[in-house]
DNA sequence: TTGAAAGCGCTAACAT
DNA sequence: ATGTTAGCGCTTTCAA
């Protein structure tokens, strides 16, 4: 028999159906006896639950779904460490699908786990609308990460970029510096927030990237990975020494950036990810004792992450 | 009405219960008039059909799973690629699970997956032992990619590494080079495979990596990723110019390869998947008609995928 | 403490 | 062409 049922392990057993699923859900009120003979005869059968029937009587999967926007991103499993340590801590499984990386596959993909009444579904840095997102959280508890949605019934976990550059920069003031360039491809906001922090530390933001000349910056801020990257090897083409003559802290901190020895600044991913699964657990669990309707209850918590700064080998005091 | 069923549909549009089913899975055998009102209901309440439910009902559930040992492996990334490509073209559809590195995580996960009975499974560089894997494919299809089992009942797809090196060794013979070293980190059959493919080509491989001395290798094969990068930087570091005094080719495809710019000679991940997943969809969709018993029906297909060389910049022809 | 019975939402023979 | 009737494997009242 391939796949052996409740049955056969009752049959097996002499006892009934219902005994059987009692014993298999650990419950404390069997007989010491008959909870043994249930026991012996499914392992004898190599007895398994089936999760899919069990789902659809109880209600409930103990089972949440992950939407990987795209796998190729290494920050993801980073991500997805948080979120698996979380949920094992509370007995939740985690069943992923992936985004590839285009939206239209990430919809499809969000249907699917959306068709599979899991307990819960986690969106980590979904690409599709806002609209999407808030149809499916109508019908079941999401959480979203890496991506903040301003509609209640969604969690949301996201980084807090702007600290992440204060706290790059007041670490470079600290270290001496004085003139401060920043690299950056169209982030606006985070340039904003970078010219705020060099303002509140008395320095200066430098645009003029003349290395060498009287008034070159001693220490660049990037920001993004790939701008890091990039900077990094710029200055090494330019002929400068790092740190030796330049200081470079990268703000994000994929997974290479370590490899490179490059100091960083951004909020660790897996922290991301742990305190996005434990809204949506929280949210899950709330579920039952709360107030509002349907999988939509609950304000819509707005967590945000604090960054780290990383010291590896690109930053050194200033010495004149 | 949170989640609307088959019958709320054919009470709305007044028919019974088969009839929305058959609808729903777009049979020919109903007259438009009913099959409009049907559809029509339908996008009124928002219906979506239970996965669990009709793969309860079905037997089968038009979902295969997918366990990756590791999702850090940014390989893993690329082989999903092919695997949703093939699943994609037959209309299954893929969920994943993460084996999180370790061996007890991945047989945990390996059990989640089994018990969610879907239509197969297929592991992605299981470190897990073979026994377990067996014992997953005595009752569900299973395919693996990234390792070779040497099981009936189990198909695998891997690369063809020694066939890599070799058609490394011949690229470099072709571009004029007489005497490589092979850099490796206890690789011991593919070493031999380095030294057969050297005899073979009449060229001599260099042990002594003292560089500039008259008997210095003018070409490098370093195995396995990690293996090049660090063959990479030890280049550098010891003053060399490559390629212009050595050239480089490493086996193994790493993402980052391709943004370091090396020259590299591996089997294309993303063909791995897809000819994996094939399997396995084959595998599944032969069931119904071969002979064999159970899950473990057919003979353990083994393929396996020739190298591919993607030149970049760290090879040239030998100029003496 | 144990068993019987009624579903969960759907599909798949069977009727009609 | 459409409706009826059993289940799929499990949980969960409700009785005993």
């Amino acid at each position: 028999m391939s796949h052996p049922t409740l049955e056969d392990v009752a049959a097996r057993a002499g006892v009934s159906r219902a005994l059987v699923s009692l014993v298999m859900r650990g419950s404390p009120k069997v007989g010491k006896e008959r909870r043994e003979a249930v026991l012996k005869a499914a392992d004898e059968l190599g007895y398994r639950p089936n999760v899919m029937a069990r789902g659809l009587a109880a209600g409930r999967t103990g089972m949440a779904g992950v939407l990987a926007a795209d796998l190729h991103d290494p920050l993801f499993a980073s991500v997805h460490d948080g979120l698996a340590e979380e949920a094992g801590r509370r007995g939740v499984r985690l069943l992923l699908a992936s985004g590839g990386g285009r939206p239209a596959r990430e919809r499809a993909a969000l249907g699917e786990l959306f068709d599979l009444r899991l307990d819960g579904l986690l969106l980590a840095g979904p690409r599709i609308a806002a609209a999407e997102i808030e149809r499916a959280a109508a019908g079941c508890p999401v959480a979203v990460v890496g991506r903040s949605l301003r509609s209640a019934g969604v969690d949301c976990v996201t980084a807090d970029d702007a600290a992440a550059v204060r706290l790059a920069v007041t670490r470079l003031a600290d270290l001496g510096h004085r003139r401060i360039a920043c690299m950056s491809v169209g982030r606006s906001r985070l340039e904003k927030a970078f010219e705020a922090a060099v303002d509140e530390a008395g320095l200066t933001a430098v645009e003029d990237l003349r290395w060498r000349s009287p008034g070159a910056p001693t220490a660049v801020l990037a920001l993004g990975d790939v701008t890091g990257t990039a900077a990094l090897t710029g200055l090494y083409r330019a002929g400068l020494d790092v740190p030796g003559e330049v200081s470079l802290i990268v703000h994000g901190d994929a997974p290479g950036a370590a490899a490179a020895g490059v100091t960083t600044v951004a909020a660790p991913p897996a922290e991301l990810g742990r305190l996005a699964m434990a809204a949506l657990l929280d949210r899950i669990g709330g579920a039952g004792g709360g107030g509002g309707g349907g999988g939509a209850a609950g304000e819509g918590r707005r967590v945000t992450v604090p960054p780290v700064l990383t010291e590896r080998t690109t930053t050194r005091p200033l010495t004149p």
